[in-house]
RNA sequence: GCCCCGGUAGUGUAGUGGCCUAUCAUACGAGCCUGUCGAGCUCGUGACACGGGUUCAAAUCCCGUCCGGGGCGCCA
């Protein structure tokens, strides 16, 4: 009920309110009588309370200008000397990003903002230190190693809250998508016991007397989910990888988008996933108009349909390209660029060797599986294939990718007793905001990177 | 794990052996200014990552340490 009052009459609801005891602690520990900056346009004429930071201040003569930010915006307030001394003497010394109450009347003006709040009362709730670490409307953008190790102030910046909103809307609108399309959302566990796939490094963590392993993918059990017959699932959750990479492009901690779907081949998740991508791109398009215009980004077009690449014909790409690589060989990143510099736009790259792929991925002939990645010039996005089903295969690419079964009796006892044929996928959530903002740094879509050297903030 | 590169005021930079008691911008402090809007003007404070070495002389060259950036491999 508080959110719904108005910022009209403030007093008129105030005095309203302090009639009640129970409501008058509400009305003092919450802030009720708020009006967001974005909203004061309307308002012109209206007394109004805003809350937020104090970014600069300017004294002309016998004025004080503030610029005063909050999450939805920046707006101008201002202060005659002669109207009221004592506060003037005060504002003159405040330091930036100082966090405030302020209480006055909206005008119209000729700042930037075309209004400005008439200064009647500064309330100053936080006293903030001087200089600060990080200038936050500084016209020098400072090098990212001191923006991260500031996080709390860089993310103060309008267009580094943008990325986060814009992320906010794509994992928003992929999860309504899912829910629409009655997947159930899961939550798998992310202490696990063996390694998912053999090849990736893991965190080691001490589980009690025993040795346990931070979850690389939550793979084995959403597969196990198929057996256990929720037809389709998807789950939002962190991935942890110990790779001691060193790039633009990973993390050791990332987010995670997860699907398994029952009967269907791959080609049946690549259309599910060709669907999501263009519907958190269109999202994006739709909803956030002003983080995009404050990026200087244009929305990007996922208006075609997708290529599917079958890895062959991409080697035979790269051959016309000059490189020396045969049928069978991975692609490298110097291939990737090569090619993928070509093509700026999501791709299939499908029918991977079975040799490339994990040992769940299902076979399609002797040489090639049902694996596919979902690329964007040279960024990988997703890896995703139908799967393995029958349990006699899986034991027996288990054994070819030189694991042990018996460390993986848990998830092939779920395929002896009824195993649906499958498909899934996992998109990083980092990467396609990385691609659908064009970012430069994976670490620019990651609130709190987690990478090489980085363990705080 | 392999390879390359870098660390100069709070922030971002200039400076490749003597011209450096180290440049510039911004921030910070003091002052002036009745409408600014990247406000302006005057004055001021503030830095060569750490340790060792070479040299008459080191921010600059060498070695080590610490911290960081990037590429590759691997992957989302």
């Amino acid at each position: 009920m508080l959110l719904h009052l108005n910022t009209t009459c403030i007093d008129e609801r105030i005095h309203e309110f302090l009639a009640d005891d129970r409501i008058k602690i509400i009305v003092k520990h919450i802030v009720t009588m708020r009006n967001y900056i974005s909203e004061l346009l309307g308002l012109i004429g209206k007394d109004v309370n805003i809350y937020g930071w104090i970014q600069n201040s300017r004294i002309v003569g016998s004025l004080i200008f503030l610029e005063v930010r909050d999450v939805s915006g920046v707006t101008q307030a201002v202060l005659f000397r002669k109207s009221n001394q004592e506060l003037f003497d005060k504002l003159k010394k405040i330091n930036r990003e100082s966090v405030v109450r302020i209480s006055g009347k909206v005008v119209e003006s000729q700042s930037k903002y075309g209004i400005e709040v008439q200064i009647s009362e500064v309330e100053i709730l936080n006293e903030s230190m001087a200089p600060l670490p990080l200038g936050i409307i500084d016209p020098v953008e400072a090098d990212l190693e001191t923006r991260l190790e500031n996080r709390f102030l860089d993310l103060r910046k309008p267009s580094k809250l943008a990325i986060f909103k814009i992320q906010s809307t794509i994992s928003n609108s992929i999860r309504n998508y899912f829910i629409e399309n009655g997947f159930i959302e899961i939550h798998t566990p992310k202490i696990v016991a063996a390694a998912t796939e053999g090849g990736t490094e893991l965190f080691p963590v001490q589980y009690f007397e025993r040795k346990a392993f931070l979850s690389q993918s939550p793979q084995l059990y959403k597969e196990i989910m198929m057996s256990a017959g929720f037809d389709k699932v998807f789950e939002i959750a962190p991935a942890f990888r110990a790779e001691e990479h060193n790039t633009t492009r990973h993390l050791n901690e990332f987010t995670s988008i997860d699907i398994e779907v029952s009967f269907v081949d791959d080609e049946g998740v690549m259309r599910i996933l060709e669907d999501v991508i263009k519907v958190s791109a269109d999202s994006v398009r739709d909803k956030n108009k002003k983080e995009l215009d404050l990026l200087g980004k244009e929305p990007l077009n996922t208006n075609y349909n997708f290529k599917r690449i079958t890895y062959s014909e991409y080697i035979h790409m790269a051959k016309g390209k000059g490189f020396d690589i045969k049928d069978g060989d991975d692609l490298s990143t110097p291939i990737l660029k090569g090619v993928g510099s070509d093509l700026r736009e999501f791709y299939f790259i499908t029918r991977w060797p079975r040799d490339l792929k994990p040992f769940y991925v299902q076979p399609y002939d002797e040489k090639y599986s049902r694996g596919f990645d979902l690329q964007y010039g040279e960024l990988e996005i997703t890896s995703g294939a139908q799967r393995v089903h029958n349990p006699e295969v899986l034991i027996e690419n288990l054994k070819k990718k030189g694991l042990n079964p018996e460390s993986f009796s848990f998830y092939i006892k779920a395929f002896q007793y009824g195993m649906p044929p499958h498909a899934g996928w996992a998109i990083g959530l980092e990467r396609l905001t990385m691609v659908l903002l064009d970012l430069n740094n994976i670490r620019e879509a990651t609130l709190f990177p987690r990478d090489r050297t980085r363990l705080t903030p």
